[in-house]
DNA sequence: CCGGAACACTTGACAACTAAAGCATCTCCG
DNA sequence: CGGAGATGCTTTAGTTGTCAAGTGTTCCGG
């Protein structure tokens, strides 16, 4: 969670709107408005369905992810995919796919060319229980979103699809070295 | 985090949308994958608002955000309030506030009128603290929304707006008992 | 004015995440 | 070949969060 206004001493972009108007300070603001917006959104549906996941389901919201991500890939995904994936560290999915692993819903895979690495697959155990909940979660999602018709679905997708694709590209690491030159990354695979 | 598809039986709703059209499925999915980049945007921004904070501020985003609601209410806010508006559980904000008061950018100031509850405000340190840091902050986002014309930034701000008090209004414990009867909470205040 | 319910916060146990360091393995260039 | 550097995953320490139970206050009907 994040998010702030006071502005203080607001630095860069005040008048960014200006092409259009000669007002100045009239889209001051709006950025962080709408960020504010958009975490509290997120956080809401998402504070609504694990609390879901947890009472009928018994499961938590990180683990039904995991499985989410391995059934719609039935042969398995790399360590290292599957944290890209899931938007989390490295670390993380290495716990995780532990305790699936010894609940068995999960196994990993180790891979005969590349003996670092291992793809971690659904068991069918761990199929049959996602697909058990699947559909259940998705109803509760179409419910949370009740309030929007089909177009405001669809213009709200259409906006967030722009947000995303620029968000990716800032946090490119500005430009893939040619051909590897120098690289200064030290660590795992966050 | 959260989300998947996968119907395997998509219960229901699967025909919301032929009011306006005799396609069936043409809807299908739709909130979920709404859904799905909803919180794919909002945990890219966070990841990197949160890694800019911690090097570039050395704060992390909750203490930053605790210190943001304080700021915008200079004379301090009751833990209940403050734990409502940082959408998290009453005992994490104890924690928050215990490990910022012994840093000293907050104070905790008991009620004389109500000795169970305390007002938490920024120091004069805290204050400056956080200004120092904010401007920064809001240049990040609006940065991080560039790719979003003020006439788009204003169109996500309303869908989300709808979004936002569907969902508050779904998370109300069905209606307030309208004159104390039963009530089966027993915890704090979470 | 007394006792129970509601309230405000704290505590404790634990889940989930990050960041950074630590193996082991692989790859590629000299 | 041989070794430096990249890669793939694991480990460790520490932060942030939840949930549930616990403590002390206040409120209110009898």
């Amino acid at each position: 969670m994040s998010a702030q206004r006071r502005p203080s001493a607001a630095p860069l972009l005040d008048r960014a709107s200006i092409g259009l108007e000669g007002r100045v300070v009239s889209d001051d603001h709006q950025s962080l408005k709408v960020w504010l917006r958009l975490l509290s959104c997120s956080t809401q549906v998402e504070t609504v369905i694990r609390k879901r996941l947890r009472q009928e389901a018994g499961i938590t919201l990180a683990r039904f992810d995991f499985l989410a991500q391995l059934h719609r890939h039935p042969d398995g995904l790399r360590m290292s995919v599957l944290s890209r994936y899931l938007m989390v560290t490295g670390g993380n999915v290495t716990g995780l796919a532990d305790e699936l692993e010894k609940e068995g819903l999960v196994e990993r895979i180790t891979d005969s060319a590349d003996r670092r690495s291992s793809r971690v697959a659904l068991t069918k155990k761990g199929r049959r229980f996602f697909e058990r909940i699947a559909a259940t979660h998705e109803a509760w999602i179409v419910s949370l979103f009740s309030a929007m018709d089909a177009t405001a679905i669809r213009q709200l997708y259409e906006l967030l699809g722009t947000l995303r694709v620029h968000l990716a590209a800032q946090s490119q690491p500005a430009s893939p070295p040619p051909r590897r030159p120098r690289a200064r990354r030290a660590g795992a695979m966050t």
